[in-house]
DNA sequence: CCCGGAACCTGAAGGC
DNA sequence: TGCCTTCAGGTTCCGG
């Protein structure tokens, strides 16, 4: 599932490919995905355009357009965009495909059709309401204090809150918890000073080895040349039930929460007995 | 306002 | 063999 360390190394990887080049066609093969504006407008709006830059936002790929406008897209659980030489035909899980002037072509594949697309004039309207970047300098152990604070809900639902901190998912949110060694039902407000310091490291480190591991593999993730990612052979225990924990033997859990699994080492995240 | 669940989707895997 | 259920989970929407 690109999270954002998937969805950084396919920006990086589009970067280097795609700034410069100009679109020359759109083929939507399921125009459910464009949010906004029409299909038919963003065809038609899209063509001529050359990319100048591509950035992330959390999970968001902006891709800033010669013309002042933003191609936002969001790739949810099982999308991929891939580089193709023109021509490639699509197979039965590509969404569109985008002609570019350099003898390539960009396509969008998505096996369950849950990602999304937006030509907009500004990308903040996608984007203004998600919380800190965790990767910044600005993200300090001080920053993170003041998010958890403002929750009381369990730890592992505000860490994949969006609006709380941008960019984590379920697989991140768990390698984060088991690396502090806290337990995922701890309410978010009750963490000690050290306690949060601890979970400010743990998630630069586990995104940081996301993004050294290009992404993780664990289901139809891809890069952009369509190579598997190395991070997910890092896991201690993200999709990982029943096997030993790799720190102290003892099995893995899984705990079905807010309908996600979630997955956690009951020895070494130990439950407070206040909880 | 807060919280939990459903819906959006498809495919793999397991039970009977 | 085949049907049914569950799991996979990012985001938005809706009801209590």
């Amino acid at each position: 599932m690109p999270e954002l360390p998937e969805v950084e190394t396919i920006k990086n990887d589009l970067r280097d490919q795609l700034v410069g080049c100009t679109f020359t066609s759109v083929w939507l093969l399921w125009p459910g995905m464009v949010l906004q504006p029409g299909a038919e407008e963003l065809k038609s709006r899209l063509v001529g355009q050359k990319v100048m830059e591509v950035g992330r936002r959390g999970k968001y790929l902006i891709l800033h357009l010669s013309g002042g406008e933003a191609l936002v897209i969001h790739l949810r659980m099982s999308g991929a965009l891939l580089l193709r030489a023109s021509p490639t035909p699509p197979d039965g899980h590509t969404r569109a495909i985008f002609g570019l002037d350099n003898g390539q072509e960009l396509h969008f594949w998505d096996r369950r059709k849950l990602g999304t697309m937006a030509l907009v004039a500004d990308e903040n309207q996608l984007t203004a309401r998600l919380g800190p970047e965790p990767l910044e300098e600005s993200f300090t152990p001080e920053v993170l204090a003041g998010v958890l604070k403002r929750h009381k809900a369990p730890l592992k639902v505000v860490l994949l809150d969006q609006m709380a901190i941008a960019g984590i998912g379920n697989m991140y949110a768990d390698e984060a918890l088991f690396a502090a060694r806290i337990h995922p039902l701890r309410p978010a407000n009750k963490l000690s000073g050290d306690e949060m310091e601890h979970l400010h490291r743990a998630i630069r480190q586990v995104l940081l080895a996301g993004i050294k591991g290009r992404g993780a593999s664990v289901d139809t993730y891809r890069d952009a040349a369509g190579e598997e990612g190395t991070a997910h052979l890092q896991f201690k225990v993200a999709h990982r039930g029943g096997q030993p924990c790799p720190v102290c033997g003892v099995s893995i859990q899984r705990l079905p929460l807010r309908g996600r699994g979630t997955y956690f080492c009951p020895r070494c995240q130990a439950e407070p007995a206040e909880i």
